[in-house]
DNA sequence: GTCTATACTCGGATAGAC
DNA sequence: GTCTATCCGAGTATAGAC
């Protein structure tokens, strides 16, 4: 179970790999993001970088899912949500932090649209990404209706769909035009759904 | 004004080209969209295909134009709204048919996600299309609201922003989970917004 | 206008040395 | 584990004949 010897460093060195990817795709954008532009940008060979992760499909597919958990870490958890673990105010606060990382909505835009081919190999992970998001929101939605929050007879299926579909599609707007506030345009559907909406901000 | 001569004969051609790509991507999506398997399709070599367009991305634009023209006539038109030229109820419909081409809803994503880099050929093609389509329905919006069929004080630029939006995110996921209908879930927006929904069905 | 043939570029994969 | 070197395929663009 506890890793050691040649095994924990290749987990180390590919933290390190995907970290550093992360990094730099925030910063240049899909653009330069071939396997080759990410070897050089960890310092790798193209090869040698390949070694850790097989093909370059599953390499980006890593990438997302390692952005996935890290932004779990920041936004689910205990800084992240309104403290009682709201999930409207931390997806307010989530799609405020993409704003930031350009680079990383365009992959996630590009890749998860070139995965819908159902032969793609990250089609899988995206489905279940998906699945599994609307399945968290449906029940946090249950959760707001039984308090009273929510109108009774809402469909909370319905709703989760919605909403993530919104973040998706306010990405593609944002790409094409910066100046759309995305999180505000979250905050503004919570606001007419809810009537009065959640807080938005944890910090500050 | 009236063409004539080699002229009009291109643009004939040029239609008829665009039409056969229509037919061709609704049918087999957008992994088999190459400029080769296109050119084969209306019964042209690659050069001979490429004559009329000039680049790949040239053509692929023009695609989608003309895909966006014969919807607007569809579903803009007389027979596509609800008679009184409700916008709600022509995008339901719109949605409708949209699931009923599945490769040009991938045609459409993939590509709106690849121009949404500045340097990409068809961005400004995508950037103007949102704005247009944001600026007719927020004009829509006014009209409803001054009808008294929305709040007075609804933010109309906002609630275009998501609608289209929403639009964008539910081919996503649709094209994941094709047991989402994504027209259903449209009207179930407008239900939440507007209490009673406009009537999606114009026909049957 | 359209064809055939070809050249060129890019990017991912693979072999084999160290 | 990492490198260098090579290969291969996909796909676009172009040259030149008809």
């Amino acid at each position: 179970m506890a890793p050691r010897g040649s095994y924990s460093k290749g987990i180390a060195k590919r933290t390190e790999i995907l970290d550093a990817a992360l990094e730099l795709v925030a910063r240049v954008g899909f653009r330069r993001t071939t396997v080759r532009e990410l070897a050089d940008a960890v310092g790798l060979s193209q090869s040698g970088l390949l070694h850790h992760f097989g093909t370059k499909e599953q390499l980006f597919t890593e990438i997302l899912r390692y952005r996935d958990e890290v932004d779990r870490r920041t936004f689910a958890g205990p800084a992240g949500g309104t403290g009682s673990g709201e999930l409207p105010a931390a997806i307010v606060n989530l799609v405020r932090h993409n704003a930031e990382v350009p680079g990383l909505v365009q992959l996630y835009s590009r890749y998860s649209s070139e995965a819908a081919d159902p032969g793609h190999p990250a089609h899988d992970f995206f489905r279940q990404r998906y699945e599994q998001a609307r399945g968290d929101l449906t029940e946090t939605i249950t959760r707001l209706r039984t308090a009273g929050r929510l109108p009774a007879d809402l469909d909370g299926d319905r709703l989760a769909v919605l909403v993530f579909a919104m973040i998706d599609g306010l990405q593609m707007q944002w790409m094409y035009d910066s100046s759309i506030d995305m999180a505000d345009h979250i905050a503004f559907f919570w606001e007419m759904i809810l009537g009065a909406g959640p807080e938005p901000h944890s910090r500050s």
